[in-house]
DNA sequence: ATTGTTTGCTTAAACGATTAATCTATATCT
DNA sequence: AGATATAGATTAATCGTTTAAGCAAACAAT
């Protein structure tokens, strides 16, 4: 069952291994070799089974056609699609991808991301996570062309792909407001996460562009360990103060949070608006204003710069592409 | 910027690369390399930040430290779920994972495995589609342990880790019988998986036992192609033969099927059930029967059997692990 | 003194593929 | 005929690690 080599193959032709190689990379003209021999080496290649071995090739050419993406929690659905749309990608492209995922903490990023060092992958997508930044300087001085998705970190000079953070949660609070709404909670997770801090802003301009007041006991920052619970204590002190509406920056918060509000029946009137629009909301019948992320095109658009840096090491443009999300409902 | 290898270090010093290697790799004792060389090399090694190179380690060893994770869809909650506790599962025995989305196709599930064989994993777990049979043995044949997960196809030698689908199907029907149903509905797509087939089986069995008349006329097999519009089809049908409730095979189905009727407010006083129990139902306020899967346990137990086979090459046990689901609400 | 055993390190081949450089035979040109 | 070009292949080095085998010096045993 021993793998077949272009040894075997040269071997069994009574040839040189220069001339499979050659043919079997299409680079037989170049290397001119006979149509005869050509279409023999083909033949018999198909007849062996034979499978080129990545870990040789690799190691000659340094490239692995592998790319490795690592955001925070693969099973969240948005980046469970996120995952899924630069398979799709870099398929087209023929790479293949590892992923990992943080857990948003700053030691697995960089253990993951060393990890993908060692195994060449030839370029990484990430979610960076608060106080990374100097991992992805350290992955991308080893000469791995690195490009940030979701979030940004602005003070290293890599590119990123996300969507205007800011306008989405203005428009949200807006049309809360709108709607009637003059006490606007605002939950979310991690304010360092440089998403989350422009929803935030997004937020506050909505209020202030309408001549509300802006109130810090509103605005709740959910720790990511026993999550669960912390959605309850915020949510609870969120109702104390009287909210008559919830802005969720995540669909982890805002997932969380109906549900504990379901489970305990104090939905009410309350009304609500969300940054990311996952299927949960859909069928939820809960009304939710909610920016869907046009999450195929950030997947796209991340790959696509990627792949410009790896076919082109010269290419060292730093790019921030901003994609508009679309309010739902 | 290039990558430090371990010649580097052994010029540094002076010495042959053997030590550097033998050293790093924790066979000092065995090679007999004292302490002081020892700690020499493993400073210069952290001082010149090297890192192995895992194509050359993979090469020479043969072995990647890298496993294949091929399901349907890595989007789909249950595959994003399930890979996430993979993820972890292999990362506690320094694997990385490498996946690819099969869409059910075999063409592309195939394609995957190759690639997965050229890029020697070193081992994969995968979600069988209908007709891989000989793609899965190929894998094996060309020497790369394999595992099934949600699925299993019988009549291949090859090891997997379900849940008991009959069961599952079977309670979760009877319950609805106990509640009063007496025309149930049951769609699933694609009857020609494992999966799909045992949980078909268990609702009939539910039906013959309550001494209910079965009516293939109630039974519904959505094509994957064309998804919403066939799921809105077959609903118009299965609603137009009076079901007072439905079985849902998986959670796709379910989600969909929801969400359409949702949308045309058809909810009514239909009953619900639904193997499998993704996080929208919970948010959904629509009470549905389910049978939460133990997506970790399968992740899990599925690893662990993949890993014994990789390090244990003599070990061939082929063996069906059947795991409980929960009856949730 | 001779032989045997450890200890500590090195040599060198191998893994499978790529590719620049080289070689040989034939064809083309003057 | 002699020089040159071209087509069609091969040689051999290389990528970074691993590891069986080898070697030399130090020590121990007879």
């Amino acid at each position: 069952m021993a793998r077949v080599s272009i040894k075997n193959i040269a071997e069994k032709l009574g040839i040189s291994s220069a001339s499979v190689s050659l043919v079997l990379n299409g680079k037989g003209k170049n290397g001119r070799i006979s149509e005869e021999l050509t279409a023999k080496i083909l033949q018999t290649a198909k007849e062996m089974n034979y499978r080129p071995n990545m870990a040789a090739r690799s190691l000659k050419t340094g490239l692995s056609k592998t790319i490795g993406l690592l955001v925070a929690d693969v099973s969240n659905p948005f980046f469970a699609k996120l995952a899924r749309h630069i398979e799709n990608a870099a398929d087209k492209k023929n790479y293949q991808v590892m992923f990992g995922s943080s857990d948003e903490s700053c030691v697995k990023f960089s253990k993951l991301a060393n990890l993908f060092i060692e195994k060449s992958v030839d370029g990484v997508i990430v979610a960076p996570t608060t106080g990374c930044d100097s991992v992805i300087m350290q992955i991308e001085a080893s000469g791995i062309p690195t490009v940030m998705v979701d979030r940004t970190v602005e003070d290293i000079p890599v590119s990123s792909v996300v969507i205007n953070n800011y306008d989405a949660a203005y428009r949200v609070a807006t049309h809360l407001i709108n709607e009637g709404c003059r006490r606007i909670g605002f939950m979310a997770y991690n304010m360092e996460l440089s998403n989350i801090k422009k929803r935030h802003e997004g937020y506050l301009a909505a209020l202030k562009e309408a001549g509300l007041p802006t109130d810090d006991h509103l605005v709740k920052s959910v720790c990511f360990e026993n999550f669960e619970e912390n959605i309850q204590k915020e949510l609870d002190s969120l109702l104390s103060y009287n909210v008559d509406s919830i802005v969720f920056a995540t669909n982890r918060v805002g997932l969380q949070s109906l549900s504990t509000l379901q489970k305990s029946n104090r939905i009410g009137n309350l009304k609500f608006g969300s940054i990311d629009n996952p299927d949960e909301y859909k069928i939820s019948g809960i009304p939710i204003i909610s920016v869907e992320q046009p999450i195929e095109e950030l997947g796209n658009r991340a790959l696509e710069l990627l792949y410009r840096r790896i076919n082109d090491p010269k290419y060292k443009v730093v790019e921030t592409v901003y994609l508009q999300g679309t309010l739902v409902l």
